[in-house]
DNA sequence: CTCCAGTACG
DNA sequence: CGTACCGGAG
C-alpha cells in the first residue's frame, strides 16, 4: 500500500503555520568569528555535571554544517512572512514538470515499488507510543536506516521496541554493547549506536528527553545531516523546513534538468543545493510525496549506474534519456562499452 | 568485487 | 574534497 504522505493531513499534530521560513544559511557560514558563534545559540541550560559536553559537540558539529554556496541573498523577493503566503515562487518551474510527477506516479505503481516501507519505519514503530517516545523513535529509526535496507532498519527498530530501548532515558542508561546488539546489523552499527547514546544524553539534558524541535537544533545532532534532518522535522513535527534530498532525488532532479531552471544556469554538485534548487520553484504540496517518489523510481528505473529509459514513460520528457549517463558527477563522457563499464571504472583507478 | 535511501572527520 | 564506517545482496 502506497503511504504517500501529505504534509497537512495528519491532524494530530497541529502543523505549526509559521513555519513556512525560508532557512537561509544562518549560522553555518563558518568563517564568523566566535562572537557570532555565541549569538546563534540562545539559551544555555545548565549542564548536569557527568555528561559529556554536549555543548561543545553541538558547537564542533555547527560549525562544520554546510559549507555555504554563495552568498546567495535570497535575491530579495523572498519575505520570512509567517502564515500569510504558503510558497512564494522564486525560480520559474521546468516544463512538463507537472507531467513528469504524473508519470513517475503511474510507474511507480504499476511496477511494484521496494520502497513502500521506507517513511514507514520511522513511522510505524512509534505508532502507539506517546507522542513525545514516537518523536524519538522517528527520530532513531531515521538515523538506522541511512544507508541499510529498510527491512533491517525495522528489525532493529522493533528490537529496540521490544526491548524498551527507545526513549532517550532507556537508551542513555543501557550499555552501548546492548544497542550495538540490538540494532546490528544496521549499516554503521557502531557508529550508530554511539550517536544513539550520545543523541539520547543531548535530548535528556537539552529538551526534557524530546527530540530538539528546530531544525537548527536537530542538525546539531551527532549522526544527523541534513538529509535526516529534514526527514525528522516532517514525521516527528509535522512541519515541513524542506524538501528532504537524497542521492536519488539529487540524482533524478538533475537528470530531468529541474535544478538548472529559472534564468540561472545552474547545476547543483550536491544534494544540498538541489533542495535549495528545487524549493525555489515546486510547490509546497509535493515537497514530501517527492521523497518517495524519487527514491522509488530510482531503485527502480532511473537507476544510477543504467537507468533503464526504455521502461520509462517520461523518456521522450527527459533531457537525459538514453544517454547512458553514469552519476551526476562522473561525467557523461560518451559511455564507455555497456558491459565491461563497471571494469573500466576499476581500471581507471 | 561492487553497489548502496549518509555523515563525520582529516 | 577524499575517506572511513558496516553489512548484505547482485
Amino acid at each position: 500500500m502506497t503511504t504517500r504522505l501529505r504534509p497537512s493531513s495528519s491532524s494530530n499534530n497541529p502543523p505549526d503555520p509559521s513555519v513556512y521560513v525560508r532557512n537561509k544559511r544562518v549560522k553555518k557560514n563558518v568563517e564568523i568569528s566566535a562572537g557570532d558563534a555565541e549569538e546563534l545559540k540562545p539559551q544555555q541550560p545548565i549542564k548536569p555535571s557527568g555528561l559529556p559536553d554536549i555543548e561543545d559537540l553541538a558547537n564542533k558539529k555547527a560549525s562544520k554544517l554546510p559549507k555555504l554556496r554563495k552568498s546567495k541573498s535570497t535575491s530579495g523577493t523572498h519575505v520570512p512572512d509567517a502564515g500569510v503566503s504558503p510558497f512564494i515562487r522564486t525560480a520559474k518551474p521546468p516544463a512538463n514538470w507537472e507531467k513528469v510527477l504524473e508519470g513517475i506516479r503511474q510507474m511507480r505503481s504499476s511496477e511494484n515499488a521496494p520502497v513502500e516501507v521506507e517513511f514507514m519505519g520511522a513511522g510505524e514503530a512509534g505508532s502507539s507510543l506517546p507522542p513525545k517516545e514516537k518523536r524519538f523513535a522517528v527520530l532513531v529509526s531515521g538515523l538506522l536506516s541511512s544507508l541499510s535496507k529498510d527491512y533491517v532498519v525495522h528489525g532493529a527498530v522493533q528490537r529496540l521496541l521490544e526491548s524498551d530501548l527507545l526513549t532517550a532515558d532507556s537508551i542513555a542508561k543501557a550499555d552501548e554493547e546492548t544497542i550495538k546488539s540490538k540494532i546490528y546489523p544496521v549499516a554503521f552499527y557502531k557508529r550508530k549506536a554511539s550517536f544513539m547514546k550520545r543523541i539520547a544524553n543531548i535530548c535528556l539534558s537539552k529538551y526534557d528527553g524530546d527530540i530538539p524541535s528546530t531544525l537548527e537544533d536537530v542538525l546539531k545532532l551527532p549522526g544527523v545531516g541534513p538529509k535526516m534532518a529534514y526527514l525528522v522535522m516532517t514525521l516527528a513535527w509535522n512541519n515541513v523546513q524542506g524538501i528532504c534530498v537524497d542521492t536519488h532525488v539529487h540524482r533524478i532532479s538533475n537528470r530531468l534538468g529541474w535544478v538548472s531552471c529559472g534564468g540561472t544556469n545552474q547545476k547543483t554538485n550536491t544534494p544540498e543545493e538541489t533542495r535549495e534548487a528545487l524549493e525555489r520553484w515546486l510547490p509546497k504540496e509535493e515537497w514530501v510525496p517527492i521523497n518517495p517518489l524519487l527514491v522509488g523510481f530510482g531503485q527502480t528505473i532511473c537507476t544510477p549506474l543504467r537507468p533503464q529509459c526504455g521502461k520509462c514513460s517520461i523518456s521522450d520528457l527527459c533531457p537525459s534519456a538514453f544517454k547512458e549517463v553514469s552519476t551526476p558527477k562522473s561525467a557523461p563522457k560518451k559511455s564507455a562499452p555497456k558491459k565491461s563499464k563497471k571494469r573500466e571504472n576499476l581500471a581507471f583507478k
